[in-house]
This record gives structure tokens, C-alpha cells and sequence, in this order.
DNA sequence: TTGATACAGTATCGAGTCGAAACTATTATC
DNA sequence: GATAATAGTTTCGACTCGATACTGTATCAA
């Protein structure tokens, strides 16, 4: 019987603890919880289809009340502004404001985590990646959970033209780099069969 | 430039957020938040050294004011019992009640977990669980956390003969089954320079 | 001895989290 | 146009969480 499953379990959860805890000292200066510097990464990756309220919560894993709550703080402290949707006025949108972005530029949440991966190789990030997004994409289908990935991989990307996009799904034209962001309409392509590229060093 | 590093930090990310959540939706019912079932999986893993509040919120990433409430409520709902050390008398003790064990086996909130990785190959998890590991310990190195670890691989562990093993920090003989559980004194071996093993598909 | 200091844990306070449920406003369906 | 569905807000109460002050025990120095 094997335990490498429980122990990648027991890895994961320590790891996202210590994210968690990383994320608490980032907002301790600007008295945010650690879900507030949550929100705020989450905006900053976040397409355009998946700035909302609804999508947020779903991501954080909270209800929308709740959600609206965390929302309410950002925008009084100035990090996030809130715009109305065009064309479903039920629809709030948003985005960091100036001082949001500033406040992810300065205490970088994510920066001492990069670094704790700088003596391994490439290469073997690279499969642990792979093994990951694999549980991860287990995982959902098992619990019927929002998926949020990026186009690539996604069912509903289509590409045009050498750099030319689109979201088969919304109709939309995609610029490069949006097609990285993060999307909540994300559905994984192929039948459940995944496709990982095969590398070695 | 490489983005692995950037992804394989939002993956762990995003299914520390999903476990969370199932701790959050295995607690539910008994109207605990994730903080309590995350206490309580601590405690199930803990060693003889480390049933303690401070070791508990060290490992939460909570003051110990913040343990001692969450203590207080678990020990209300008479999931864990609390009891004095005999040598420290400052020192409280924690075990599960018969209650509290039978509450994790009920809810298991770990076991969608692993089933989610049962599509990949224990080759490969064996390598992402080592690549996780290497980062794990860099990142304690760079923070100064608490390392968290058990006896094989801390540098106080000294094994007597076949079956007998012993903690050097402590001077206790240590069963089989204690040396696999969490300890909150566990020190790296070696000179930070990790032996991992190379293995491929 | 007698302090002084360190340490483990508790108590209290206030801002905020969080889910549940009720509510508003807009859009979709029939 | 009525009804239902949807996106988001509000309100309530139990709880989290850090900060601070506190209690009781251990350690160390004269």
C-alpha cells in the first residue's frame, strides 16, 4: 500500500497553509485578512468574463453575501472600484484601482513562494505541475466545481490566426495575454482524458 | 522566462482553497468553521511533543490567543479532551475524545482528496510529492518557520536496533507508528543539501 | 530565600468573517 | 404582463483573529 497520495495530500494543505499565512503578513500593514489579498491576486489574474461578485465567491469558495461583504471593505479602503455591466445592469464588474495594484506591487504575496522553488529544475516543476493540475482537474470533476483555468486547454478556445483568438463560447475576439488569465467558463477540452506533455531533463 | 514556478505556486493555490472548502463543507454539520476540523486532523497526526495549543497554533499559523478560543469551542462541543503535563504544569495537553475520533472518521475529510489523484501514476506522484518537499523547505529556511515534519529525515532521530527508534533531542524511545507523525521539533538533516530520488517514468 | 524574568496558556475587546435568509433590481420565459 | 430566474445587497448571530492584559508555573541569579 502506498502513502505518497497522503503524503502529496499532507504537502498540498502545509503549502497552502503557509501561502495562507504569507497572505495574512502581506495584508497585516493594511489591516486585510488574508481573504481581502485573496481577492485582490484573484483581480489581478482574472479575465473578463470572471470580475464579478459571483465568480469571486465561487473561486474563494464563499457565498455571494458573504463575498459582497469582503467587497464592501476593498472598496472603502480604495483597492477595487466597481462599475456597472453594460449590458446586464444586474451585473457588477471589477477591477483594482491604482492603489490596489500599487498594494500587490509592494508586498508582492506571491514573490517569497517563487522563490522557494529556485533550487529545483525546471524540469521537475514542470511535472509536478502536470501531476497537480491533473488532481486538480480530478478533483473538480469529482465535486462538480467551477473549473477556472486559462484558455489553453479550455474546449471553447479557438484560435484564428497565428495571433488571433476567440471564446467559442462568448463570441468574443481575445488578445494574447487574455488568453492567460484566469476564466470561470473554463471547461476542460477532450473527454476526461488529458493530454500532459510528456518531458524529460 | 520560465512561468512553472508562477503556475506551480497558483495550483498549490487553488486546491489548498479546495481543501479548505472540504473541510469547511466536512464541518457543516456540526457547525464547526475549517479552522476546527483542521485542528482536529492536526491532532489526529500529532506526536507526543506536539499536542499542545502552541505547537497546534504554529502550525495553523494562529497567535496562541486565537488557538485558545478555537481549543475552548472544541472542547465545549466535547471533541477533544484537555488534561496538565506532569512535568510542566504550565502545559496543556490535547487528545481527541472518542467523540472527536469518531467525527473524522465520519466526515473523512481527506478521502476525496487522495481519490482525486487515483488516475496518476505513483511514479509520478513520488516525484511531485519530492519536488513539493524540496519547496516546502526551502520556504521554512527563508521564514524561519517551524518545520513540522516526522522522524525520518529529522536530524534528532536515532534508530536503536531493528524496531527501536529514539528521539535525541528528547532522549524518549519512540514506537514504530509515533515516528510517523507530526513533530514540532523536527530539524532538517544535513547541511540543507537534500537527497531526493531520481526517478522517471 | 527572594526576586526577576521567561514562558504556557487564558480572558477580553473590537473589527471583521461567514452562512443563512430575506430583500432589491434586472433579465428571461412563457 | 405575470412569473421565475439571476446578480447582488442587507441583516443577523455565532465565530475568527490579533492585540493586550492577565494568571500561574518554571528558571535563573544573587
Amino acid at each position: 500500500m502506498d502513502k505518497s497520495p497522503q503524503v502529496l495530500l499532507e504537502l498540498v494543505e502545509r503549502l497552502g497553509n503557509l501561502m495562507r499565512a504569507e497572505f495574512r503578513r502581506a495584508g497585516s500593514d493594511e489591516q486585510l485578512q488574508p481573504v481581502h489579498v485573496h481577492a485582490l491576486v484573484y483581480l489581478a489574474r482574472a479575465n473578463r468574463y470572471s470580475n464579478t461578485p459571483q465568480a469571486m465567491a465561487e473561486y474563494l469558495g464563499l457565498t455571494k453575501g458573504t463575498m459582497s461583504q469582503s467587497l464592501l471593505l476593498l472598496d472603502r479602503r480604495g483597492l477595487i472600484e466597481r462599475y456597472q455591466d453594460d449590458l446586464d445592469r444586474r451585473v457588477v464588474r471589477l477591477r483594482l484601482s491604482t492603489a490596489g495594484d500599487q498594494f500587490l506591487n509592494e508586498v508582492q504575496p506571491q514573490l517569497a513562494w517563487q522563490q522557494a522553488t529556485r533550487n529545483i529544475s525546471p524540469n521537475r516543476i514542470r511535472n509536478a505541475v502536470s501531476a497537480l493540475r491533473e488532481t486538480l482537474t480530478t478533483f473538480q470533476a469529482d465535486n462538480e466545481g467551477q473549473p477556472f483555468g486559462a484558455c489553453h486547454g479550455c474546449r471553447h478556445f479557438e484560435r484564428l490566426s497565428a495571433r488571433a483568438y476567440r471564446c467559442g463560447l462568448m463570441g468574443d475576439r481575445l488578445s494574447g495575454p487574455e488568453t492567460r488569465r484566469i476564466c470561470w467558463l473554463y471547461e476542460e477540452k477532450g473527454t476526461g482524458v488529458e493530454e500532459e506533455e510528456e518531458d524529460e531533463e
